[in-house]
DNA sequence: GCTTAAAGTCAACAACTGTACACAAAAATG
DNA sequence: CATTTTTGTGTACAGTTGTTGACTTTAAGC
């Protein structure tokens, strides 16, 4: 006698299967934006989870996955969109309680990489989709990151020392700087759980890095000036 | 009357459907390989790609995929192989013939896009494997590039100006300009074909953000300098 | 030249996919 | 209360997938 246990699905940790009726809608919605986040931890790239899949593991039948959705590419997009969101409002709460000057390099990127672990999910989606995606996900996920780089920019021209810097200079050295915390999450989100000293390794190679960058900002002559310099030796 | 024109396929490209055993052998596993890369030009990701895509794009009928490759991660693994040796190969050409020491770092990045851009295929799959694929396609393509760093750090090592920088100060150096590359990189495999001027602008900045890393070594002080500094300024 | 082993073909399979349609339940609305 | 709308279910269908086994062809080895 073979019994059939039905898979746990996410919709099942909930208490209720009844409720006020746009609460119900969120909460399956909620789900189903899960699931294929929670798929997306393992191998498997967004393009390669099948909407049945992500159905299956939220709990629903298969159908029911369109009154939320058109298809997957929508709610690829909403992850993009909810990810990026997060992401800003990061940046905002870093804004808003400014860091001590002292280590502020360090501390600041203790703070992000906390945040990155603490959001793996969507950074993992993030991560993937950066290039795997379709030409929509990665349009959507290049606007977020250019405006995250503008942002930077004009943090950074708040700085002493930043004066003789051109906007596009600054933008290139941000650029760069965010570069730099790509890369560093990328390590990050491949790391093995409970690897704390291979973390604490990032945060000294991302920090150092940085300092770098700033070092150099420091001595940043704009191309005008070396013009000139280089028609003074000549000359 | 409906005619069924069979898709023309990789394979037929070439002239004849016989000659030498190993040479026909290695003719449509080649064929196989191209028409992995040529799928991947498009939307997809590896593992969105099925076998049957890859055989039918390779002229080939789906079960002759198993005389060259066990499935699909073994094609894949000899993808990234061949990826990275002609990486390796690009790399030990640019050893042989150096740049004059005049603008070194433009003509520098003027080779590495023009190689990028001849070899797209190659790496829009390497861009796209880096964090989609399987963990061994991962592993496999994390290994190569912190091949090319170290490399890149002994190169650095034999300029003048790096006698102050010990080994893992050139590593963090080298590890943040190959992260220009890569950032360059997918950039660039994101433009719309013939766009010029966009290219140059790529250019320009990565070579005004090496430039900028340069600036910050020639003045980098290592942490033991730094922490007797404070120190004496403490006391 | 006959045999053997390799490279590719063909047909078939069970499993899975996206989507269409008719239906059930239950909350919202009157 | 009765009616309508919304949310989710069940069934069904045509396509595609990975993999099998038995076959043809043709170069290689004796």
């Amino acid at each position: 006698m073979t019994r059939i246990t039905r898979r746990r699905s996410r919709r099942d940790e909930e208490e209720s299967e009844t409720g006020r009726r746009d609460v119900r809608k969120q909460r399956t919605r909620r789900a189903l934006l899960d699931a294929a986040l929670e798929l997306m931890q393992g191998e498997q790239s967004f393009n390669s989870i099948s909407l049945r899949e992500v159905a299956r593991n939220a709990g629903v039948v298969p159908t029911a996955f369109y009154r939320h959705f058109r298809d997957m590419d929508e709610l690829g997009l909403t992850l993009v969109e909810e990810a990026l969101r997060a992401l800003r409002q990061m940046m905002r709460e870093a804004r808003s309680a400014p860091l001590p000057a002292s280590s502020l390099i360090s501390r600041s990127v203790q703070t992000y990489m906390g945040y990155v672990q603490a959001n793996q999910d969507y950074f993992q989606f993030l991560a993937k989709e950066r290039f795997g995606g379709s030409r929509a996900l990665r349009l959507a996920i290049r606007q977020g990151t250019a405006l995250f780089i503008s942002e930077l920019a004009t943090d950074l021209a708040r700085f002493p020392g930043a004066n003789n810097l051109s906007t596009e200079e600054l933008q290139m050295i941000s650029s760069l700087i965010v570069n730099i915390m790509i890369a560093i999450t990328e390590q990050l989100l491949d790391l093995p759980t409970d690897s704390e000293s291979e973390v604490i390794w990032l945060q000294e190679q991302a920090a150092q890095q940085m300092r770098l960058v700033f070092l150099g900002s420091t001595q940043w002559k704009p191309k005008s000036v070396r013009d000139k310099q280089k028609a003074m030796t000549q000359g």
